[in-house]
Parts: C-alpha cells; sequence; structure tokens
RNA sequence: GGCGCCAUAGCCAAGUGGUAAGGCACGGGACUGCAACUCCCUUAUCAUCGGUUCGAAUCCGAUUGGCGCCUCCA
C-alpha cells in the first residue's frame, strides 16, 4: 500500500508502526458555528481510509478532537450572552449527529481542549524549560528559530516566510514566526497557569492530545491542506523539541472544497452548513460526491455534480435492489458461499492501495454493477447463475460499505413472493388491471418489480 | 515577495512515456401490456507554443487561464 506522505512530498509504501495496528488522528472542528460542508470532506474521506484498513484486517485506533477553546467561541458566546462552554456543546453535538447521518464510524476518542488543560501547561513548562519557549508578560511563545528543520512539511524557507508574515507593531515576539502557547487575557474562559491566567494557544491541543491518546509517534496525522501552514507545523516543532518525533509518520492532506470554482468562505457569503445540505440529498449522495475525486484533488461542489452523484447512487441503489429482490424470491438470499469476486476485489484492494484512489474504486464497483445487470435480467437462472449472483451481490455490497455506502433493502416474506407470483399470473393471462393492482401494493411495501 | 496546485468530451473524472478507464446527461435502438428499472450503440487526441524521444495527455521550457497557502480556516 502506497500512501502520500505530505512530509517528504512522495508516495511513499505504508508500514505501520506497530504490525496491524494503526493510530490515526485527524483535527477536528472548532465548534463555534454548525460545520460547513468543506468540514465534510476530512471526515468522510478518513472515515473511508479506516474503514479501508479494517477492510484489510488491521486493527485502527481513530482520533479526532474538538476544539472548544478558541476566540470565535469566546467571540460567540459574548455576543449570545452565553457561556463558552454552551455555545461549544451545542454545535459539537451538531456535529457529531452530522457525523452520524453521514454514516461514518464512530470516532474511538474525541478529546476535548477543556480537558486537556493541566496537560497542555505542563507540555508548556517542559517545552519552556527545555528552552524552546519564552514568557512575555504573561504571553508565553514558541521559539520558531530553536527549532531545525522548521518549514519541512510546508516547504516554506524561514527567510521568505517573514516576508509576508504580518508583524503587529507592539508584537512581543522575538521572531515574527513565533507562535502563541499561552495566551493572557482578562475576557472570556480562562485557566490559572504559572503564567498567570490566560488561555492556550491553538497549535499545542493536538500534540497534547495525539500524545495522551495514541503516542509520540503515531502513523497517520490528517487534515485539510490548509493547515499544514501553520498548524500542523508548528505541531511537528513542538513534538520535534519536546519528543524528538514528527510526531507522525505520515502526514496526509485532503485538498479543499470548492463552491462553483470559488473558496467557500463567510465574505463571499457561499457557505452551506453541512447540515442544510444533509437535508437536501441522502448521505449516500454526499459521500459518492466526496469521493468521486481524488483526496488531493480540490473538488468543486455544484448543484450539477451534486445532482451527478445523485444519478449514480440511485443506479446503485436500484442495481443492488433488483439483486437482492431476486436472490431473495428465489430463496437464495441467505445461502452461505465461499469467497466473494476475486477478480473485482484485487482490482478494488489496488486502486486503494494507490493512496486511496477512490475515483477508480468506483469504477471497479460500476464495473460489478453492470455484470449484474446483466446477468439479473435473466428470466430465470440456473444454480451456477444463482450463485454468481449471490456472489456478486456480496462482493459488491462489501466494496460500498469500504465507502460508507450502505442500502437498506426491505426482505420479502412468503405473502410478498405469493403475491409476486400472483403478479406473473395475472400478466401471463393479459388480466393487466389485478397486475396493476398488485404493482401498486408491492410498491407500497418498497418493492419495485 | 515566497511556497504549491490545477487545466482531459456538455458535465464529473481516471490515466503521469507506448498510442485516451469509468460515470452522469443527450441522441438512436432493444426489452415491456404500459411504466420504471435494465441492456446495446454513439460522443474527445488531453489549454497554447516549442523541445526531448522511435513514441508524450504523460518528461523539460515558455505562454495563457484558474486556484490554494504564507493571517482564523478542514
Amino acid at each position: 500500500m502506497y500512501i502520500y506522505n505530505s512530509l517528504t512530498n512522495k508516495k511513499e509504501e505504508f508500514i505501520p508502526i506497530e504490525p496491524n495496528k494503526i493510530k490515526m488522528y485527524v483535527c477536528g472542528p472548532t465548534v463555534y458555528n454548525y460545520v460547513h460542508i468543506g468540514n465534510a470532506r476530512p471526515v468522510i474521506f478518513f472515515d473511508v481510509v479506516r474503514r479501508y484498513f479494517l477492510y484489510r484486517g488491521y486493527e485502527v485506533n481513530f482520533v479526532s478532537n474538538i476544539t472548544d477553546v478558541d476566540d470565535k467561541i469566546i467571540n460567540a458566546a459574548l455576543v449570545n450572552n452565553v457561556s463558552e462552554t454552551e455555545i461549544a456543546q451545542k454545535y459539537e453535538q451538531a456535529f457529531l449527529e452530522n457525523v452520524k447521518q453521514l454514516n461514518c464510524l464512530p470516532y474511538d476518542v474525541n478529546p476535548h481542549v477543556t480537558d486537556y488543560i493541566p496537560n497542555i501547561i505542563k507540555f508548556i513548562e517542559a517545552l519552556e524549560k527545555a528552552g524552546y519557549a519564552y514568557e512575555v508578560d504573561g504571553d508565553v511563545y514558541f521559539s520558531v528559530g530553536d527549532v531545525t528543520d522548521y518549514g519541512q512539511l510546508s516547504n516554506q524557507e524561514t527567510e521568505h516566510l517573514e516576508v509576508g508574515a504580518r508583524i503587529t507593531e507592539h508584537s512581543k515576539k522575538r521572531n515574527p514566526l513565533d507562535f502563541t502557547l499561552w495566551k493572557k487575557t482578562d475576557v472570556g474562559i480562562q485557566w490559572d497557569s504559572p503564567w498567570g491566567k490566560g488561555r492556550p494557544g491553538w497549535h499545542t491541543e493536538c500534540v497534547v492530545m495525539i500524545n495522551d491518546t495514541l503516542g509520540k509517534l503515531i502513523d497517520i496525522h490528517g487534515g485539510g491542506t490548509d493547515l499544514i501552514f501553520p498548524h500542523h507545523e508548528n505541531e511537528i516543532a513542538q513534538s520535534m523539541a519536546l519528543n524528538k518525533t514528527c510526531l507522525a509518520k505520515y502526514w496526509m492532506h485532503n485538498g479543499r472544497l470548492m463552491i462553483d470554482n470559488e473558496k467557500m468562505s463567510k465574505s463571499l457569503g457561499n457557505s452551506v452548513f453541512l447540515k442544510d445540505l444533509l437535508e437536501k440529498y441522502e448521505y449516500q449522495v454526499i459521500r459518492l460526491f466526496m469521493l468521486s475525486t481524488h483526496y488531493r484533488q480540490p473538488l468543486n461542489y455544484t448543484v450539477e455534480s451534486m445532482e451527478n452523484a445523485k444519478n449514480e447512487v440511485e443506479k446503485m441503489r436500484s442495481s443492488l435492489t433488483t439483486l437482492q429482490l431476486k436472490l431473495d424470491y428465489y430463496q437464495y438470499l441467505d445461502k452461505e458461499i465461499q469467497g466473494l469476486e476475486e477478480s473485482y476485489l484485487e482490482a478494488f484492494n489496488e486502486a486503494m492501495d494507490d493512496d486511496f484512489n477512490t475515483a477508480n474504486a468506483i469504477t471497479i464497483i460500476m464495473n460489478i454493477m453492470k455484470e449484474a445487470n446483466i446477468l439479473v435480467r435473466k428470466q430465470s437462472f440456473t444454480e451456477v447463475e444463482l450463485e454468481k449472483l449471490l456472489k456478486l451481490y456480496h462482493t459488491f455490497k462489501l466494496l460500498l460499505s469500504i465507502l460508507g455506502i450502505e442500502f437498506n433493502i426491505i426482505r420479502l416474506d412468503d405473502e410478498t413472493r405469493d403475491l409476486i407470483n400472483k403478479r406473473n399470473e395475472a400478466r401471463r393471462n393479459k388480466d393487466f388491471e389485478t397486475a396493476d393492482q398488485i404493482r401498486a401494493i408491492l410498491q407500497e411495501k418498497g418493492i419495485t418489480i
């Protein structure tokens, strides 16, 4: 298996630190508002990464944080005249609900910054003691200059970064690239610390929570490309300073989601909340849309591409439904089979092993669908054909489930089988009125024939 | 100013040196009592120019256009 590593800018063979075990961490949202559809991309993609690892027999420990301390949360609390906790809990709940609606597997752990304040303080103290941090008037900064290789993830040279960096006039930083570890505050939520009252900066939380939940060096750290600099760069700097590790062996970054070829932003007024999209489209459609493009490419959200995905999902549903109903009708659905359609599995694995090429993986699923559709059209089936159909059915279903796409298809009971028989008989007798009546009854049960 | 990405049919999209996967939509046809579903057929030389090569969408250079990051951001 090969994974593109942002740290080296190369596809690298994936070798877990511990055989068959994977520790992965994906940066989660800051819960100051409902998440937008851009947030859904890493959520869906890394869920598929996890599902694929599980399918390949790995044990996966999947952690994603909830950032519940942040300026934006504090502002939202002030504006609405409620506590930060209230804001954070409301939007965290909404976020987790959306994640569930997207049919993502539940996270193993969702660490919260507010639960890690003592650890964060300890971590900053250790950095200070080791000479990588300095205090100025109650603020604590990380000294970027004291770390070698700063900029290796984002491929930035320190001197060039300074040109574009915004240097505030009264900056207390020794180096404009230095970032805040602890921020002295007078307003909003705050904690006591050796440096006085304040709250932690953004970049430390992830390192501390990763160290605590997963360890000092994990297999995969994921997030959007926009987090590469400065967030992930600063995580690495802290980890190198204290733990002498680059925190994660493989750094994976998904491309941005665009709306009509424009960046999604509040100022452009083109943000779309995930919750609103979920009202418009089934989760299968959203997932297929998100997975139809390779994860490192930018993905453009348009009404047209959503409709496109919707049509595809309808075809998948109808194909799988026909397949299952046929097998069920012939009392063959629950039969045990040995093995699946190996050639499709191999092709699927090959696509996914190549840096999670979901676009190609979807093509393989389409191929299965095609073969099944052709075979299932027959009027009657031999034992061999039924077995083939059953294999195709299970393979189809399995591969879809790795993409997190599942369909609930009704099971037939004897009564329904009877109805189907009666309808067939009516049609043979050209009694189309009865046939159509039965069809309507079946339709109501969710059975389209 | 620095770093980086992208440009393939109406649309989405794979392919990264050996002669353009797949899907959606459109059109034509088949099946059907009608319909839905399904099936078959049809659709591009890969932004432009130049170079390397027996051979390039794929490598190199230039140009044009679009985008991201460097400040909170998935």
